[in-house]
DNA sequence: TCACGTAT
């Protein structure tokens, strides 16, 4: 005999409440039971899907199928019932009633598809017993449950959640434990309810459990409230999902919350394809076409989303905008605080510096740069010696060039100046691994710039830079190399971090491809004509004659290439079809190049694309390149079972940066050893001061993919002796001036191209390029922020 | 599912 808990139990345990209020109590085309969980049959934590045996209660209003059989049990015992559905938590001893229909399984015969359940508090002693101790509820297990029950009897889940004080009645239970377990139940009441209000409209299980973490138990109110708060609030979350929730909440499709947080996406859109604006006519008619309204109906909302007409919807909490309006430029916020503060903080250095270079005629420094070139062993040509004298004399300097034209060189020399003058200098990269180069060629320490402006974890705030003008960086020059990989937000926090009268010198390829993020700073400096900027021109690494430096240059002009000059050192082998592509990739690497070049196939050539997928992607040619340049020695089983992706002798790189092993992101080594008993791997970096065996755990060994072929955004910042590059029309999206010049520059011997003609003159024209819209320039140069 | 960086 069991007694479901009256109406609402005291203790709020009964959860009817936490069905999607849209559904009603009974449905006229199910039916309903109620019962308490026995077993979990099978269960798919990925999407909460569980097949479950129920047992259910005598008197509940149950409905059974109308042809009079009854499902499983016997007429005198309880019934115990399949039920099948999406269950985002479940345990067993939990008093559930459920909505359904009856279905007759080929295999496992009559079974409940549930279609919507409720968690009721179990009302019997062994029911309560098995819910807590079923182990779903934090901080009580099996034997802890028995004890409450022992003692609270039918009253226990009760006590828990109106007077947990009185759980100190039981022997071993102290108040810290009796808060816990408290907590635990509360805890656990929430998530279900939760989980169960956003199952009910489409969520993952594994989405409305990040959506809880953060939210907590104000969940339910606040996606009612306004679902498109998720995209903003939940990683992984976009408009996307947000809108068919909100679809399923039944939100307008004219509503203007929909209508604000759409055009919001839109601006977020274009910062990930590298804008830092969008023209308000662009917005709109994007915006219009994607949400399905027209232009006109954007106009409020977007009035709303930069912060005015605060009529139309009365300001709930004082949030700052998302978007600013700047004449017909739309800018996120964040972006916009980005680019002002940028351009203000940059004309702040250099301001005073004027003074400076007319009271010091540079004989000093002339002097100081002539004992630096001599005591390095370094003789200067005049055009980097100038370079060297406006990084002393200016408070913001660029320094640009390609590949060879000696910016190491200079970095060597102005570091020697500034240090014999009793200055402290700090290097930093955009990334750890150019950090690292930047360490190898100066001897000195060198960071990222997130490490060198302290970005980090700080109590109550998350993460942040904690470097900024409060707490500058304390030199007298900072130098950033590859400063063509500093997005606008990035560029923004390192010079808010530095003070005026410490130099900020920025050293960079501005040809090179753009950064991930939104803006392109180094660019922009550049050309506001504000900043002194010293351009490298002369090519010392290779030889005038070579096709490679002056290809390099056409590239950039979108002139057609030289090809094929008989020994030369830029081929282009013409191939329209995939298949045939990959092929003479995989020919050119393990056969005609090494002989040609006299050298090693693996060491010495490095195939890059555009592209990791694709039949011409990194990931495929990955594969073809492995068997041909490194094949299964015998033919026996894989010795480590499957458990280690790679072979002894296999190319391979570093993913992610790892301090500890110090290896960072794009490192290329060589697996030297493979343990088959435990899944370790040893590889075999090169290094300025010989190779470093490096060892990765079983778990580590994600970090590293092979990279007999890697992609040319991988191979930024490196050089090799011979490259290959397949460029088909499959590569269509990245067939652009920036990347060809890239993956053509990382070469120091030959350069062999294959592919179609069609694809090589689309990168040449950059058709898919698209200036990135910013107003970092025009702002330098007006002066003012 | 274009590609790419940083941090715990």
């Amino acid at each position: 005999m069991t007694q479901e808990a009256p109406g609402t139990p005291p203790n709020g345990l009964a959860m009817a409440s936490s069905r999607p209020e849209h559904l009603t109590e009974d449905k006229p085309d199910g039916s309903t039971l109620v019962g308490v969980v026995q077993r979990i049959t099978f269960r798919n934590d990925a999407n909460g899907y569980t097949v479950a045996r129920l047992a259910v209660d005598g008197e509940t209003g149950a409905v059974w199928p109308s042809d009079g059989s009854l499902p499983g049990g016997s007429l005198f015992g309880p019934a115990v019932v399949t039920i099948v559905g999406r269950f985002p938590s479940l345990a067993v001893g939990e008093r559930l009633r459920v909505w359904g229909r009856w279905v007759d399984h080929p295999q496992f015969g009559r079974q409940l598809e549930v279609s919507d359940y409720a968690v009721v508090a179990p009302a019997t002693v062994e029911g309560i017993r098995r819910y807590l101790g079923s182990g779903l509820i934090p901080g009580i297990g099996p034997v802890l449950a028995e004890r409450l029950v022992a003692h609270f009897g039918v009253e226990t889940l009760h006590v828990i959640a109106e007077t947990p004080e009185r759980l100190l009645e039981v022997p071993g239970i102290g108040p810290q434990r009796a808060e816990a377990i408290a907590e635990g139940l509360r805890r656990h009441q929430g998530i279900q309810q939760v989980m169960v209000f956003l199952q009910g409209h489409g969520i993952s299980p594994a989405y409305a459990a990040r959506i809880y973490r953060i939210y907590g138990d104000d969940t339910i109110r606040r996606v009612r409230e306004n679902p498109y708060r998720l995209a903003m609030d939940i990683p992984g979350i976009g408009f996307k999902t947000a809108d068919g929730i909100a679809r399923s909440l039944g939100v307008a499709h004219d509503a203007p919350e929909r209508l604000v947080a759409g055009l919001h996406h839109m601006l977020q859109e274009a910062a990930e394809r590298g804008h830092v604006y969008v023209s308000r006519r662009e917005l709109v008619e994007r915006a219009g076409e994607a949400l399905g309204v027209a232009a006109e109906a954007l106009a409020v909302p977007l009035g709303r989303l930069v912060g005015q007409g605060e009529d139309v919807a009365p300001p709930k909490a004082v949030a700052p905008p998302l978007a600013v309006a700047e004449g017909e430029r739309i800018y996120l916020s964040s972006l916009f605080r980005a680019e002002t503060g940028l351009a203000r903080a940059l004309l702040r250095l250099t301001e005073g510096w004027g003074l400076l270079r007319e009271l010091d005629d540079g004989a000093r420094w002339q002097a100081a740069v002539a004992e630096a070139e001599q005591a390095a062993g370094i003789t200067l040509s005049p055009q980097q010696r100038q370079a060297v004298l406006d990084a002393l004399r200016h408070g913001v300097l660029v320094i640009t060039g390609g590949p060879g034209t000696g910016k190491t060189t200079i970095l060597r020399v102005l570091l020697t100046c500034l240090e014999r003058a009793g200055m402290r200098v700090q290097l930093a990269s955009p990334t750890g691994r150019a950090a690292q180069r930047m360490r190898e060629a100066t001897g000195r320490p060198a960071r990222t710039v997130h490490r060198l402006l302290e970005f980090g974890h700080v109590e109550g705030e998350g993460f942040r830079f904690q470097r900024n003008e409060d707490r500058p960086l304390a030199a007298d020059a900072v130098i950033v190399d590859e400063a063509s990989m500093l997005d606008l937000p990035l560029a923004h926090q390192l010079a808010r971090a530095i003070a005026p009268g410490t130099r900020l010198i920025l050293v960079g390829d501005v040809d090179q491809l753009p950064p991930v993020g939104p803006g392109y700073p180094l660019r922009d400096i550049i050309a506001s004509g504000v900043v002194p900027v010293a351009r490298l021109t002369h090519i010392f690494r290779q030889a005038e004659q070579s096709l490679i430096v002056s290809n390099a240059h056409r590239i950039l002009r979108g002139e057609d290439l030289v090809l094929n000059r008989p020994g030369g050192d830029f081929f282009f082998i013409e191939c329209d079809d995939p298949e045939q592509v990959a092929e003479t990739v995989r020919e050119l690497n393990a056969e005609r190049l090494p002989k040609y070049l006299e050298c090693d196939p693996i060491e010495d050539v490095q195939v890059l694309s555009p592209m990791r997928r694709t039949p011409t992607g990194s990931e495929r040619l990955n594969q073809l390149l492995q068997a041909a340049l490194n094949p299964p020695r015998g033919d026996g089983p894989d010795p480590s079972g499957g458990l280690v992706p790679f072979r002894a002798g296999d190319k391979v790189m570093q993913t992610r940066n790892n301090y500890e092993k110090a290896v960072f992101n794009g490192d290329i080594g060589r697996v030297v050893g493979i343990d088959p008993e435990t899944g370790s791997v040893w590889v075999k970096y090169p290094q300025p001061d010989g190779p470093q065996v490096v060892e990765y755990t079983a778990g580590e060994t994600d970090e590293l993919t092979l990279a007999y072929c890697i992609t040319v955004h991988k191979s930024q910042g490196s050089e090799y002796p011979a490259v290959i590059l397949p460029l088909t029309t499959q590569h269509y999206m990245m067939l652009q001036r920036n990347l060809l010049y890239t993956a053509v520059t990382r070469a120091r011997r030959l350069v062999v191209i294959v592919g179609s003609r069609r694809a090589l003159r689309l990168a040449l024209k950059g058709i898919r390029e698209e200036e990135r819209a910013s107003g970092l320039a025009e702002r330098l140069r007006g002066g003012a922020a």
